[in-house]
DNA sequence: TTTAGCACTCGGTTTGTTTGAGTGCTAAAC
DNA sequence: GTTTAGCACTCAAACAAACCGAGTGCTAAA
């Protein structure tokens, strides 16, 4: 009744700021003492209590039933998210232990998703996501075709993003040789590279098969393959570490929450659609029933994209109870985005191997 | 007392069948009433309840305690998968629906495995797991090195056993050309294809950086790529699939048990020691505290190697809790298995991309 | 507007009671 | 010797009553 609707007075702010660093820090409501004795109020309980009632009414607080003290609400954490955190100041030493397994770690681009992914499970005690979102439009690059014997070649195709994929290919007359296939490469980089998948048209096809004369039937196998590697298989990947840490959590003891939530980890779209579609290269913080996933409804999903020249190339995240700790985990993805985009940027060998093949 | 410690008698059999039956259906303990009802014995409840306790001398049955009825032991069980299990006959539905989802994921192993531990996991209820064991010795099959930018190039090798991986690489001088990377290519091939890892020595890179000539300087790099390529990445990999479904079994719904099976299952390594150093080509049971595993006292491993000309690829396995359903779940594991290799032998196109790659 | 005081609420815990499935044992029957 | 019927006993699970206490809302005074 103080506060016209619109915004908060310092005083509620206070005391939201308390219960939510409270009840994050143990899981349990809180009551009007328990903020007064920790907080440097000038008041009495029974003031508090009466704010209290107030950031209830206006949404920013809910109470589990009727005698019990008081638990953010949805509403409450994004406040507190947006305006309230005070943002955690990583100790040296973690930021060394980020360094130090990162590094053990560089080469491919999968790889270093995962160890993240692990150590930021490890070091905010919430479970740790590792994603490769999807991806729509890549074009192709360069291919090379490699002997092995006279009916059977691999060919290795690299998009423009620097992605490799490889496809075992078998002929039914064995007609290979090291020249034959030299020519094909020299063939299919002369007329593919830069295309989009979609812009394989029949004509072409038909024109990489008169300038392979004798070998085209090699073509029309090829070209399918081709296809398959550009389009089909990316459609995003997800990996998940540190499972075993929801269960500390006591929102997760509800056997039938758990296991929703686990279903929808289990699908990985929904996440990975959520993902996919964040636009922003900054961390996003979804809170319950924010996002269209409906299950997590006391959960909190926190992600940052890993970005290189504007191509978002991963993410990696976090997921835990809605009371998560908003400081600790902005603080630990942001650290080591930051120390992934270096690796990715300094060093000589990056981004090896199949970004998708474990797909 | 009847029998002299050495082989059970039918009766005795036909009881501990029943029990094992029966708490695989309902997870509880049984009493000696409920086995009476549900077989065909010519005998009383006190009968029975003579052989429950001898049976229990003997180790097969357990008492969780004083007043409660019987429930196998892990002998029990051992036994019971060894001699008593009925096998469960697939039916024509269920071999259709395998063979239906598993041609349409052919293409690499890495997606046929995962796919088939998704329809295990789905098919018993259990949670599936899929399985690329550790590889120790692999020899060097053969390269390419593809040309991207004049600083940049990618090194694609390819193992003896069919394996691409691929590494970019970029040089301090901007001396790349067309021309030498084919050089390079040459010179690798010529001295590295056939040998292992260990093989590679001081004396045998002067040589090669020797007839690089010019270009020698490429070769420290490469070689380092070459070794880290061919060694370390393949300590094994195992994707888990259907966790969720755990939760439905009242035995993991002791919340301290469960985090327990899933830090071991996020861990891998017990699990993927136990695969890999299976001998067998056959179906492996691995029940309880068989195993040097621990933690999974109370589930149950099944799993099923996937072998190819003498090489094991992969594993499919199927996690539960130790009352399985192992007749269904030997058949399905069977079913699986028999299609994948009708997958991987009978296709042209066959173990593409890397199987290592998403490690 | 703040504060002190008080009655009230209500989930969680404790404690006690009941219930019933299941056993082991014994003595009689086959 | 084996099987059976009967009975006393055990013990976990289910239910119920009682209690506790944190926390609230409200009122009346400061």
């Amino acid at each position: 009744m103080s506060s016209e609707k619109r915004a908060l007075t310092e005083r509620k702010k206070q005391i939201l700021k308390a219960i939510v660093d409270a009840h994050i820090e143990g899981g349990e409501p809180i009551g009007s003492k328990y903020v007064l004795k920790n907080q440097q109020l000038n008041c009495s309980s029974a003031t508090v209590r009466n704010e209290m009632a107030e950031l209830e009414e206006m949404g920013y607080l809910e109470q589990p039933h009727a005698s019990a003290g008081r638990v953010p609400s949805e509403l409450g954490y994004r406040f507190y998210v947006d305006s309230l955190i005070e943002r955690y100041a990583m100790t040296t030493n973690e930021i060394a232990q980020i360094n130090a397994l990162l590094k053990a770690k560089m080469g491919e681009l999968d790889q270093i998703l995962l160890a993240a992914s692990n150590l930021a499970s490890s070091m905010t005690n919430y479970t740790g996501i590792a994603i490769k979102p999807r991806v729509n439009s890549v074009l192709i690059g360069t291919f090379e075709a490699i002997y092995l014997e006279p009916d059977h070649y691999i060919l290795v195709a690299v998009d423009s993003d620097g992605n490799v994929k490889s496809k075992h290919l078998r002929t039914d007359a064995p007609i290979l040789t090291q020249v034959s296939l030299a020519k094909l490469t020299r063939v299919l980089n002369t007329h593919l590279t830069g295309l989009s998948a979609e812009q394989i048209t029949l004509p072409l096809m038909m024109k990489i098969e008169a300038e392979m004369g004798s070998d085209s039937s090699l073509v029309n196998d090829v070209i399918k393959v081709i296809y398959d590697l550009l389009n089909e298989p990316d459609n995003g990947e997800m990996r998940i570490s540190g499972i075993d840490r929801l269960l500390q959590y006591p929102e997760y003891s509800d056997v039938s929450q758990l296991q929703e939530l686990l279903g929808t980890l289990e699908k990985k779209e929904d996440i990975l659609n959520l993902v996919s579609q964040s636009e922003n290269e900054d961390i996003s913080v979804v809170i319950g029933s924010e996002s269209q996933v409906k299950v997590m409804n006391n959960s909190a999903l926190v992600f940052k994209p890993i970005v290189k020249d504007g191509k978002t190339l991963g993410a990696i995240g976090v997921l835990g109870p809605r009371r998560m700790d908003y400081a600790k985990v902005l603080a630990t993805l942001e650290g080591l985005s930051g120390n992934i985009s270096n690796i990715i940027h300094a060093n000589k060998q990056l981004n090896g191997g199949e970004p998708d093949g474990g797909k």
